[in-house]
DNA sequence: TCAACTATGTATAATGT
DNA sequence: TACATTATACATAGTTG
């Protein structure tokens, strides 16, 4: 733009102002960091949303409130299926400037392989733990699996006619249970597929513990992020 | 604003033209596609960045590339520690994807695209946990997952005690897996205390099929998000 | 808390190098 | 493939109801 002052001042009969430019730090005031993470929460999730539909893509976003609240969205359904296509993936996959060519084809060969092979297990759970190349990994796993069995249980409670019903708990898990039969086809295996059709996002309380495995940073393949970060905030 | 006519035509000099409504659907030409997948994905990480510091929240962001590369986003520095966070929730307050009904365009889609999808399939692990339909098959699952977890415990613990080098990978992952330990407890609860200290993006490539716990959608709090989405496209 | 509203700040589609 | 430009479309800070 040859002229990029706002000619608004001609047209404006309001007297409420625009916005002011925002300074990229923690918002100190609480009211308005709430208000500002519910505004940009929707934002980003619609961003999400798009940047799936539009590029037909998977997308996962997770945010913690500052209140401790959880948001989360998937762009095709389950979030569960997005994370664990990212805990899955093989370590040397994970990280690590591309260093050369061949390795990558080599690489490349080979899940290939995997995959096909892979293909005739896949009624079985069988989790490739044997691939876990480290703590941290196996980590993420277990508590994946974990949570795989307390879902496992709640059902066969439900199936047993059992209530182990905890408050309001019970009804969900009822509801659950009907859907899952239900859906549990429609539901299974394909993703986005051109339709911003599914996705989810929900919020809930708490600011309940849990296990965290922290470690080191393996910083991977950050540098272009980072430098895009310095960049823009100029840290 | 009173007039929401641009007054650019008075000023422009340039011959390139801005930019044009966007539609919400996939974008068929695949360079394109890239192209914007690759600038989107820059703003909403930006986003994701800014929401972190802002409102002092912690975010995780995954995407899977239309090429199949996984880009991800941690406000904190390592998105396992996020994901964690998230499994780790009580399956009540997960919340749950939906079923959306425009079948139309939808199934035009769906043929278009079918070998593709099969190929996704593959991507992810489908242990089908939604589609139990006995206790004594619950039983069997829930069997199989504890010895999965098991083999898991073996394999993390030899990952801790020792061997098992993968060049330099060795120390940086003993390492983490030691601090896990220590600082489980201490890194309960508090998030990202005003710093955007710590952030990590990524990105590789790969197909490889693999494992997944899947559970019972408990729809629960998405129909506010569901409402934005529907406004948000007309849908 | 939640829903507008307005003026601006920002992201980005289209294009060229 | 990445970077630069420009006009616009879109997101959102500040404020009111």
């Amino acid at each position: 733009m040859v002229f990029p002052i706002s000619f608004s001042f001609f047209l404006s009969d309001s007297p409420t102002m625009g916005r002011k430019k925002l300074t990229m730090r923690r918002i100190e005031n609480p009211t308005s960091r709430q208000l500002t993470y519910t505004k940009r929460k929707e934002g980003i999730i619609k961003k999400a949303g798009e940047l799936a539909v539009l590029c037909d893509t998977d997308v996962a976003l997770i945010m913690f409130a500052p209140s401790g609240r959880l948001a989360s969205f998937a762009s095709n359904g389950r979030i569960e299926d997005i994370l664990l296509r990212f805990v899955d993936r093989p370590d040397e996959l994970r990280g690590g400037p591309i260093n050369h060519e061949e390795e990558l084809e080599e690489k490349l060969d080979k899940l290939t392989r995997k995959q096909r092979e892979s293909q005739e297990k896949m009624r079985y759970y069988e989790p490739n733990v044997e691939k876990i190349n480290s703590a941290l990994e196996a980590g993420v796993y277990q508590q994946f699996l974990t949570t795989a069995i307390q879902r496992i249980q709640t059902s066969k409670a439900k199936l047993l006619g059992n209530q182990l019903g905890h408050e309001r708990t019970e009804n969900v898990e009822v509801q659950a249970a009907t859907m899952q039969m239900d859906d549990a086809v429609s539901l299974t295996g394909h993703s986005a597929e051109g339709n911003h059709a599914r996705m989810r996002s929900n919020m809930d309380e708490n600011q309940s513990g849990s296990s965290s495995a922290a470690g080191p940073h393996l910083s991977l393949g950050f540098i272009e992020s980072q430098k895009m970060w310095n960049k823009t905030w100029n840290i």
